[in-house]
DNA sequence: CGCATTTCTTTACATATGTAAATGCACCCC
DNA sequence: GGGGTGCATTTACATATGTAAAGAAATGCG
């Protein structure tokens, strides 16, 4: 648990007690490669903090079509999170792309904390707003740039993930198709 | 004011005091068409709320070309958002396309309000949370969908819009050229 | 009203990307 | 070691969209 105390930790100064509060709302699980935490269609009430594995957050349409929004690595926050917020049936899939060690909590667990605590609302203000910021970021990446320069990214920002996953969940990251991916690999 | 009150209730349920102290926080303002809310390169302090008119908010490249992120009519909150969270340079720039009338804030005056009343910090949750879902929604648009499906969805969102605005910023909008956009309305 | 400016459409050509199918490559397992 | 299976690349062709320039339509202003 000493990897989501450090990571509460840098959002917010809690104290040790609300830190203690936070941290039995988690167990521990394992999973195996290709399992999911989420999937579309049902009612989404888990969130869960990625230990150590690699993730992938997906959107599929009618026609069997995937979108791969976001690779999760190393601590970071897994959701179904507009379904968590809206109570609206999820639309979003969360896989493992490697065995994945997480920490799971009911996100009711930590919504009824709200009236009593304020601070863990602000919590969720905070990290509300930073997947506001990082949601903007992509979308103007996804108008403004060519599958390129967007690949370049991915590669910065995930440093060797390029090796751990598949070719075709990189291009179904950038939004284009693995033949694509491959002529862009090829150019340079 | 009526109009924002009406919106605020709309979020949670406020007591009478708690949106008079919201209320006494914003000033009324007239722009004229054209003219700007918030300026690329600036930091942004100030949020408001359009009681009337269109404004767009549009990003913008080292080459000078534009992407027009969202239009804002009645009855929504604009701001430079994510410059306001992070303190950060602002990016966005925020300009009338017709003359309005908006309820000016100072960010700040809100975010003081958190620790002594929590209710408002929930309300910067509420719409922090808000805008992730609406930014999700259009990521996934803009990647799965084609422009034609995209101005669809436009025209949906926005009916009568279009003939209040030049085309090329529906272009814009939906990430392509007028060309484009005019092939597709051709089209049909 | 009439001219000037802005906006919209059209055209011709260029480019990025999609689709489908074939090939090549690598790993795995019996 | 040989044959599968899944993955990446390549090829040929199709489509969506971009660019640049010209023309048409609409708008605004003196």
């Amino acid at each position: 648990m000493k990897k989501l105390e450090n990571y509460l930790n840098k959002l917010l100064n809690f104290t040790d007690s609300e830190i203690q509060i936070l941290l039995s709302l988690f167990t521990e699980k394992k999973l195996k490669k290709n399992e999911y935490f989420a999937v579309e269609g049902g009612y989404s009430s888990k969130i869960a903090f990625i230990k150590s594995g690699v993730m992938r957050a997906f959107y599929r349409n009618n026609e069997g079509d995937e979108y791969n929004k976001t690779f999760f690595t190393n601590s970071s926050f897994i959701g179904a999170y507009s379904s968590l917020i809206t109570g609206q049936e999820n639309l979003i899939n969360i896989q493992c792309l490697t065995d994945c060690v997480i920490l799971k909590a009911n996100y009711e667990g930590i919504t009824n904390l709200y009236d009593s605590t304020p601070k863990f609302e602000r919590l969720s203000r905070i990290l509300a707003e930073r997947f506001f910021i990082m949601k903007e970021k992509r979308e103007i990446e996804l108008v403004m740039l060519d599958a390129s320069e967007r690949y370049e990214i991915f590669k910065k920002e995930h440093p060797n993930l390029e090796n751990l996953i598949p070719q075709y969940h990189i291009a179904s990251y950038l939004g284009i198709t693995p033949t694509q991916l491959s002529r862009i690999r090829a150019k340079k």
